[in-house]
Parts: C-alpha cells; structure tokens; sequence
DNA sequence: CTGCAGGCCCTTA
DNA sequence: TAAGGGCCTGCA
C-alpha cells in the first residue's frame, strides 16, 4: 500500500464526473480502478489517500493516471478571478476533480459507445467487452476478427457497425493512435470526425481524455443546458484556452452532482 | 409499459 | 448552414 496526502484530489468526485467508465465503489472510502492493463484498490479518506500498489508502480503509471503533475488549485484561483459566479460555485464543488489521463484505444472505443446511450448500459457493454480478455481493455488487434454482428450480440445496437469499422481502420493502420498526439487540437479534431461514429462531441471526450488535449469542451445534453440556462445560450470556453477542458469537468460534475445533495 | 439516454448521419431546403 | 427524422436497446 503506497499512503500519500493529496490536495485538489478526490476520487469519488472523479469517478462521478463521467469521464471514466471503469472506476467502481467497492466499499466504505474504497474503490477499484481498471486502466493500463492493471487493477488498482484505491482508499480515500480527506485527503489521505491509499493505493494498492508499490511506489514504483504509482510513480509509474498513477501518478500520469491521475494527472498529479498539473496544479489544479491554479487553475481555480484562475476561475476566481474571472468572478463568474456559476463557475466559482462549480469549483468550490467540484474541488477534487481531475482530467484523468487515459488511455486513447479505449477512449476511442469507450465514446463511440456512449452516444445516445446511458451511463449504466456503457458501463455494462463495456463490461462484457472486457469479460473475455480478463477484464483487461482489449486492442484493435484482439478485436479484429469481430463481426458487426458480434458487437451487436455485445449491446452497441446501431452503434456496432461504427466499432467494427475503427477497429478494421486501426488493424489496417488506416488510423494510427500513436500519431494523433502530436497533432494540433483544430486538425485532430476535424481528423477525428472523419471517421463514422465520430462527431463533434465524441471527438472532443477523445481528445479531452485520451489525449489530454485540455482546450477540448466537448458539449453533451448536460453542457448544453448549463448554457442555455446560465449563459444563456452562449459561453465562450476558448477564452479559457488550454484549461476549456477542465473547467468543462467542474461545470459537468456540478450539474450533474450539485443539486442533490 | 412508455420514454429516453453523455449523438451521429443523412436528407432537405 | 440549419433543421429534422431515424437509429439499437436496456434501464428508469
């Protein structure tokens, strides 16, 4: 068990702040988190914070995961100062959100899912994707002999022709996951959106989360109406430039989260 | 048992 | 460029 205390950080929080779908509460304080081929047991209390797994491997791999290098109370003292009052409140909420820095294969895969689908049935398709690789997040490759009929029989319904055609482009190398990285967020977008399944929003999620592509603001049904109500309308998130992204997750998870409690 | 859920694609005008 | 209908399916 590696033990550290961390501020802006709270992985309920994260985990309910929709841009994961394999974090799992497994008890009191304690949750489970598949990514990178790996199954992490994380406990938090405050801000103590324990994770099953050897210093090494949190340096390693977590430590990115979770985006710890990236000074979040920065990023809120930035929100303060614009004075927007909405937001100030959806920070003050949301204080241990954090953009996760996942994997881009199952980010592809995982929000192609997503689209006009609910948050439980995601998580169950993906589930059942996973069962026969050991709960590991299969490759394009383990994926290649698919059929649509096969990701039918899975539960994507129309969806299903949309992942048998991006796992044939990545096996194909008609797309190559590797290269999207480096690409500026403008292009990447339009690149992305070429392929069938991909539009404005699924793009954006891609390039949020599994590029850590901060200026990205994808905008679902819960964005659209945190804008239409509070900005009436229109919200100029490009003036926050590279930190869109991640005022986007506090405005999400305080719509979301907020009102219940 | 309806209605819909973290959109996208295609067709019209 | 904008607007509108259809789409799979299981969960509320």
């Amino acid at each position: 068990m590696y033990a550290i205390e961390l501020d802006d950080f709270d992985i309920e929080q994260i985990a309910q702040s929709g841009q994961c779908f394999r974090i799992n509460k497994t008890g009191d304080n304690r949750w489970t988190i598949i990514a990178f081929s790996r199954k992490l047991n994380v406990f938090q209390f405050g801000t103590h914070c324990g994770f099953d797994c050897s210093e090494d491997e949190f340096l390693e791999i977590w430590y990115d995961y979770f985006d710890l290098q990236t000074d979040y109370s920065k990023i809120k003292q930035m929100v303060k100062n614009t004075g927007d009052n909405y937001l100030i409140n959806a920070v003050n909420f949301g204080y241990g959100v954090r953009v996760l820095r996942q994997d881009i294969w199952e980010m592809v895969v995982s929000y192609i899912i997503s689209q006009q689908n609910n948050i439980t049935r995601i998580k169950n398709i993906i589930e059942r994707i996973c069962q026969p690789f050991s709960d590991k997040f299969p490759t394009a490759i383990d994926l290649q002999n698919y059929t649509i009929l096969d990701f039918q029989n899975l539960g994507l319904g129309y969806r299903a022709k949309f992942l048998f055609e991006m796992v044939q482009n990545v096996v194909n190398k008609k797309i190559i996951l590797e290269n999207l990285e480096t690409m500026p967020y403008d292009d990447l977008i339009q690149y992305l959106k070429q392929f069938n399944g991909i539009g404005d929003k699924v793009a954006n999620c891609i390039a949020l989360f599994g590029l850590h592509k901060t200026e990205a603001f994808p905008i679902d049904v819960w964005m659209r109406r945190i804008i239409n109500t509070k900005y009436s309308g229109n919200f100029d998130y490009k003036q926050f430039g590279k930190f869109a992204g991640i005022i986007q997750q506090y405005m999400f998870f305080y719509e979301r989260c907020g009102m219940k409690k």
